[in-house]
DNA sequence: ACAAGTACGGCTGAATTTATCCGTACCGGG
DNA sequence: CCCGGTACGGATAAATTCAGCCGTACTTGT
């Protein structure tokens, strides 16, 4: 879209087929709000306001080409659009469930370790 | 250290903890690596060809600066270094082995989005 | 008419990460 | 002596992601 890659992206290992979709400055969070029930764009920007609006825009963008969430537009007006989890996004669940659950469990020492 | 942070970085939430600690193109393979019991420097770089040596230390330095692994340097000649999980690095374990795990299990689906 | 809310996206530059190039230092073998 | 292997790291370029500014379009309410 915006860029273009120019070095391939290694598909090799499992690892890296996860970061391909999620890595992102607030991709996780997105993923995670939107199964939270935050399926708006607005109210999405408003749970992270720390975030650009246009950031999480291209974000959201990716994830929907990515085929984690699917983007619907209501007809309706004024203007609606909402996002879901598709089923593959679904899977994901269990696993940013566990890296947050890691954070949270080791928040003291990393905070410290981090900030150093 | 060969950057310094200008914009400071969220820790909020539990995700970008771990993200911290996890990003970085070869960090998660390294951690696995290691845990695997490849432990050298030179060993690892044989391992991940396509990262470029000078990648790979920067990461394992970083990894070492946040607690994740600890390096040990024999006085023996020739020289020999070792890299270890530390207690903090091996709780990742589990959360890396997940995401692995959920890029091999939609290994086909997501190739075809990726490449597309 | 005007302000505010919804959503989308081009353009640009700053921030950050990754890659390349090169040089240091030590050791051992041919 | 020269080559190759071990490991470290400065300087710099290239790649990529993130952020800010602004403009579009439509609708609702004042």
């Amino acid at each position: 879209m915006t860029y273009q890659k120019k070095i391939p992206v290694s598909l090799d290992c499992g690892l890296h087929l996860f970061m391909e979709v999620v890595n992102g400055k607030w991709k996780a969070n997105l993923i995670w709000s939107v199964y939270s029930g935050i399926k708006r764009p607005g109210e999405l920007q408003r749970n992270m306001p720390k975030a650009s609006r246009r950031v999480l825009d291209t974000q959201l963008k990716q994830l929907v080409q990515h085929g984690i969430l699917s983007k619907t537009t209501y007809d309706e007006l004024p203007f609606k659009v909402e996002y879901e989890l598709t089923s593959l996004g679904a899977t994901l669940i269990p696993a940013i469930t566990c890296i947050a659950q890691w954070g949270e469990d080791h928040r003291l020492e990393l905070e410290k370790i981090i900030t150093a």
